[in-house]
DNA sequence: CGGAGTGCATGG
DNA sequence: CCATGCACTCCG
């Protein structure tokens, strides 16, 4: 069986040409965590095998990008899209398998160069389109199901985990909080402004890279709860195999 | 003053790699005729000075290509280059001073492996386009001259040098030959087919890496004479001179 | 011989 | 026209 918790070591470098005809330009490399350099994406795909979809994956800024998942061709000859309104426009991907586990976690950034703050070039990088402030909305009442088509269990959220948002159901917030794991390179620490500021001006005061949760801190005796869990559940397993 | 009849004692060594990733990639070494050697262009460059112009030399296989010049920056704005038709193609570059005087002469390769006739890989090496067979016809006419402006007088050749194209003139050859003598790794010896042959179909039996003059033998005697010549003009020099 | 750094062919 | 991916050079 396949372990797919990753090895967490992998390191993000970006290199500036110094000199010949491209220089300026940037080169992106990444080292597994056996110290191996990666120069490309295919090669990155490679090195993870077939376990990973790459595709929202990002290569050069190392972030996951909706824009990077193709639109199937428009069928010929219609005048007007009509699925339009439904489109899979990156606001509600459904975030499970988008992408490597490892992307879930900060990479380090090595840099050759001190910051120059007299540069700033907006064309840099992939642009990304302004996200739906309450995305999850939109997959009210959808329940993922296993492969005997029963409906899976809505799960339950830890008391110090509160959703924010306008009449967010706990299943939203499961999903919102999936998201963030899924898509952020930055540790998950749930909304800093308050929940009146925000429900009065959404588009002001939510962080777009923050599920829709009150500020959560996790204690050190949350981990050694959790920690316990997890072996209990694994002793279960193990005695139910024996 | 500079002396530009250089040392000839330059040598080319190709090794293959034995191990690692490289496995069977070959390095190139010259050697100058002091014994130094010579790892890569740059550096045989330095050890030339700034009399040589390397730009179409090519450090690996050890010959001229003239695709290794480079096309300036298009005009801005042009709809079309108007000057495409004249193009410096490489079928008609002066040849004179394209190249380091040492490698008008052929170069000793030192090979530390037989030669294995299963492997032909045509990747390997820049691609050369075809010549145009008789592309000194395109220079008639053109006369070179001094910083005077005044035209330099033609040249005469000797008895056992004939041209073998359509209609060449004295010009026409001396240019041929000039270009020979300045791109070729192998000595000039001429056309080997008869002259009726290549006129009949040139396509076929041309030699594109000889000038177009049959089939020419240099005596022990030819040479003594061309010496004798050299001393001869060496000493009125001198007498001029004092 | 390895590998960082650059060239450059390719295709979108 | 430029981003991408990999070949190649050059020097340790």
């Amino acid at each position: 069986m396949e372990i797919n918790t990753l090895p967490s070591g992998w390191k993000r470098e970006e290199v500036v040409r110094k000199s010949g005809l491209s220089v300026g330009k940037t080169d992106v490399y990444y080292y597994s965590p056996d110290g191996k350099k990666v120069r490309s994406k295919p090669h990155l795909a490679r090195c993870l095998g077939e376990n990973f979809d790459m595709a929202a994956f990002d290569f050069r800024s190392g972030k996951i990008i909706h824009s990077a998942l193709r639109k199937s061709k428009r069928a010929q000859g219609s005048a007007y899209d009509f699925a339009r309104g439904l489109r899979n426009d990156g606001a509600m991907v459904i975030p499970i398998r988008q992408t490597a586990s490892i992307f879930k976690q900060p990479v380090t950034v090595i840099r050759n160069r001190q910051e120059s703050k007299t540069k700033t070039d907006l064309k840099h990088g992939p642009q990304e389109p302004p996200k739906q402030l309450f995305w999850e909305k939109r997959l009210q009442g959808l329940l993922a199901s296993d492969d005997t088509q029963e409906q899976l269990q809505p799960l339950d959220l830890p008391k110090n985990v509160q959703g924010i948002g306008p009449e967010l159901t706990t299943e939203n917030i499961l999903q919102s909080i999936s998201a963030a794991l899924h898509l952020n390179t930055v540790p998950i620490v749930g909304q800093f402004q308050s929940k009146s500021s925000i429900q009065k001006n959404p588009g002001v005061n939510i962080d777009t890279n923050q599920p829709h949760i009150q500020h959560m801190v996790v204690s050190s005796d949350d981990i050694r709860r959790q920690e316990q869990k997890v072996l209990e559940a694994r002793k279960k397993l193990q005695d139910a195999m024996t």
